[in-house]
DNA sequence: TCAATCAAAATGTCAGGACAATCGGACTTC
DNA sequence: GAAGTCCGATTGTCCTGACATTTTGATTGA
């Protein structure tokens, strides 16, 4: 009788470089990961013990439990004491990052256009500035975007912003998404809170998203925060419900 | 000039009891976390560093980074490396769980109801039996229910379960939510596949839910995965926008 | 034949030490 | 006075070693 699957990793070709600036732990997830993803690895399959593992790379112990950790809480493997680490058998895919619909829609090979129909500095009004944390009837950017795909409407996307973050700069605002320009802005991103609705359209969001009057929306309103805790932007998204939906894969937190 | 919040931990009271099962880091781990909770550590102060709280407490260095390091991973501090480790200011409040609708209206203190319409075994459809991965025709258990806040109509959730499983008494059904009902039959949730959108209300819904016909709805579907990589459910639910709203607080993974 | 006991295997927890990388402020220099 | 440089503080990475806890399967016993 075949023995079931145990220690598929022989032959994984794994290797670490010590004079690389890159982590071991952090070079050893990334070829198991790609393992994973190439299907090297099957689903249901055991990794083989982490003693053993650590002996052939040539690694302790603690840094290829670092390196299955990282795995264990992207949601691709499952450690079960007394039995072993396993690869995960269903289909994740992204466990629900903090992405723009603008990276959305590129990694959907969807080529996304975005028009600037607004982009100029307004008072804030006491739900804007209270989201943003500034006082009422400061200054802050104002920010309209329509956003398409294949030429058509998709989503009408609102932001406020704080002044003096970022430089605000319309052509750049069309050719890439707001989160790309924080990032690149070196504001570090650390959560957002956001709310996920549905109602009918108004006159005008009818009129922009060339939907009927009282059609069917689906709403999304967020404020971000950087890691010092300020609030780095505030959205108010709308988007054409059969033209878009989200989609994410949730983690069960152990 | 007074200092700066250096070292507010001094009179946080920190202790761990050696005696008790519960990993030390875990307890260290509550234990800052409740000071959070309750204001003894205020946003933006450091936290002191690692080798001093771990000489105070007793406690390895290793020990102690844990501790740490899954309350980073709840995003309730951030560590700067050469800076020291800093309660984030913002309002976290949950990272986005896999909980149930049940458990969050209890939580918000609505006191949910749960009509049980339907509790029965159909077999599969095609999409069905391709989101539960067994083959089409194959019985399944199929439930629908009623949930109500204050009396008023608030969801309509549709699901279908691999027989098996679980004992789908249509009293506990009523008395509990569907998650809790399978953690406690010993299933591992692991992860769920979800996607929400909006749509108008057919005649059928919009009855249900004491809607008008094409009156906005939200909707999510879901299928949930334990952490063998079995779809353990599938869902279809539809929500009155005007009474309920997905919230959540999203992180960023470094 | 079935149940209880035991042992091997695997991950979980914890300790202590060493060095590297980075940030910020103080100091020096121009 | 302003800019650049150095240095201390702090976290990041990595190592070795030890014991605890849990699961699984084999052995033993009724």
């Amino acid at each position: 009788m075949p023995k079931p699957d145990v220690d598929p990793t022989a032959p994984l070709g794994l290797r670490v470089d010590r004079s690389s600036p890159v982590p071991l732990y952090f070079q050893l997830a990334q070829q198991l990961e790609a393992a994973i993803e190439r299907g090297a690895l099957t689903p249901g399959s055991l990794l083989g013990n982490e003693i053993e593992l650590a002996a052939r790379l040539g690694l302790s112990r603690p840094t290829v439990r670092q390196a299955i950790q990282s795995l264990v809480d992207k949601g691709l493997l499952v450690r079960r004491r007394g039995v072993g680490t396993q690869v995960v058998h269903s289909q994740v895919k992204r466990p629900l990052e903090l992405s723009s619909l603008y990276d959305d829609l590129e990694a959907a090979g969807q080529r996304p256009a975005t028009r600037v129909l607004v982009n100029t500095i307004v008072p804030a009004t006491a739900e804007i500035a209270a989201a943003l944390g500034v006082t009422e009837g400061h200054d802050v950017h104002r920010v309209e975007r329509l956003r398409l795909a294949h030429g058509e409407p998709m989503a009408y996307l609102t932001n406020h912003l704080p002044l003096g973050l970022l430089d605000l700069d319309t052509a750049r605002l069309e050719a890439t998404g707001l989160y790309r320009l924080m990032r690149s802005a070196g504001i570090t991103l650390h959560s957002a809170r956001q709310s996920i609705g549905a109602r009918g359209a108004t006159p005008a969001e009818a009129d922009r998203l060339a939907e009927a009057e009282g059609a069917p929306l689906l709403t999304m309103r967020r404020v971000t925060f950087d890691d010092t805790g300020r609030a780095v932007e505030q959205g108010d998204h709308t988007y054409r419900p059969a033209r878009y939906s989200f989609e994410f894969q949730l983690l069960v937190r152990p």
